[in-house]
DNA sequence: CATAAAGTAAGCTGATTGACGAAGTCAGAT
DNA sequence: ATCTGACTTCGTCAATCAGCTTACTTTATG
């Protein structure tokens, strides 16, 4: 949550036509005065200052970063007051899990950190790498409106795990109806899986695995993958 | 949308514990050379290297800027792949246009701008600054799923404007039952003011304002607005 | 009016960036 | 076995940043 606010600030000062503005906005936003803003840094007020009206015309990330994060900090340890107001944007109750790598993993890393036996794909896709992973929780999405489109996070070159699934078919099915795909499709701890699966997988060159795993262990083993 | 994007990027890259692995992977996400991204860039191929393998430990934001503009622009010059990955992220169909302004904007200005009518909200709270604003269709909003959590933008110091009203009641029944409260709620051409919603309005320390002007005008105005 | 608080402006200095280009490494194709 | 293309490393240098200090506007407030 408090990532997603430092990366979002982050994001709009970079891209900003006028960062300094933007810096103070966010400034004004988090209630703090130049100076207690400075104080948090351990600067001088006029460093806050020159960033604001511009004087550095391209500030470095780690200068922007300390910024963002002294304010989201401060936030944070002074009961959250806009931190919590990204609450608003909660996360669809159907998904449990989802992360990006911060630099691609190859699939074949991917099933071999997770047990995994591979129901269908090429020895070629199985080598490219992926860059994050969701887990779904199968029943819930198909009966929570919009899962599947924020399924996606950053990319669709990521892997998508289905818990709970019971014949082994509609997940498949979902992905081959849904415009998106991604990469790698699993399957945790399956009751069945429907012999259409694999088939409708390889149509769709999507890397299909089977894991015995649980969902806990999963995210522990993913976890430290960068 | 590749608005949406860049920030995105921007905001991943700045905040990265290694900036320059983030931005390695998205360019592979872009499917682009190291070469490649330097022509488009107009510099040598080194500095591309010299940036990912992170001999700059800080990049500007202008040079962090450059490169994710450089990728955004040449996928969606090229079909958009990537770009429209991000379509699974879409956004609610209720929500008409949602902004976030650069700097805060005083409630007074707003009004003056969409030439409307003060219904509740004392002279001090219209004096204050908000951020941005969420045009909705209201009927759309209370039959869609989840329309309420994505109309908080990116703060709730922000203005809402409902489109669409009937009887002027549910709007401000809405904004009652949820917990983030906007700091401006505005009627759009409403057929009817239910005489509840101004006494409701004060409750929540609301501004709620009339107009007579529609959709596209108020959004026009608006844009201008920094 | 005096004084405080918030913010702006300007000059200065050492540290880093942004860029180049030459000289590498490394893996795969010929 | 060497060639090619993609990537890495590094020395160099002008331009710019990050930070300080000190002096100057505002705008409230007792």
């Amino acid at each position: 949550m408090q990532e997603q606010l430092t990366r979002r600030m982050a994001g709009e000062i970079v891209i900003s036509e006028r960062p300094g503005e933007t810096l103070r906005k966010w400034r004004e936003i988090f209630q703090l005065s130049q100076k207690e803003l400075a104080t948090l840094l351990e600067v001088n007020p006029s460093v806050v200052c020159d960033f604001e009206k511009g004087r550095r015309a391209s500030p470095g990330i780690v200068t922007v970063r300390k910024f963002v994060e002294a304010m989201v900090d401060y936030d944070a340890s002074h009961g959250g007051k806009v931190v919590n107001t990204m609450a608003g944007t909660r996360t669809n109750e159907a998904i449990v899990d989802i992360r990006e790598f911060t630099s691609g993993i190859a699939i074949e890393t991917v099933i071999e950190k997770i047990e995994g036996e591979v129901l269908a794909g090429s020895k070629e896709i199985i080598e490219r790498p992926i860059y994050g992973y969701t887990m779904v929780d199968s029943l819930k999405a198909i009966t929570t409106f919009n899962a599947f489109g924020e399924m996606y996070g950053w990319s669709n070159e990521r892997a998508v795990f289905f818990s709970g699934v019971h014949y082994g078919r509609s997940p498949m099915i979902a992905v081959r109806a849904h415009p998106v795909k991604p990469r790698m499709a699993v399957y945790v701890k399956p009751k069945a899986v429907d012999p259409l699966a694999p088939k409708l997988a390889d149509m769709e060159k999507v890397v299909l695995v089977k894991t015995d795993l649980d969902e806990s262990t999963i995210v522990e083993r993913l976890r430290y993958l960068r």
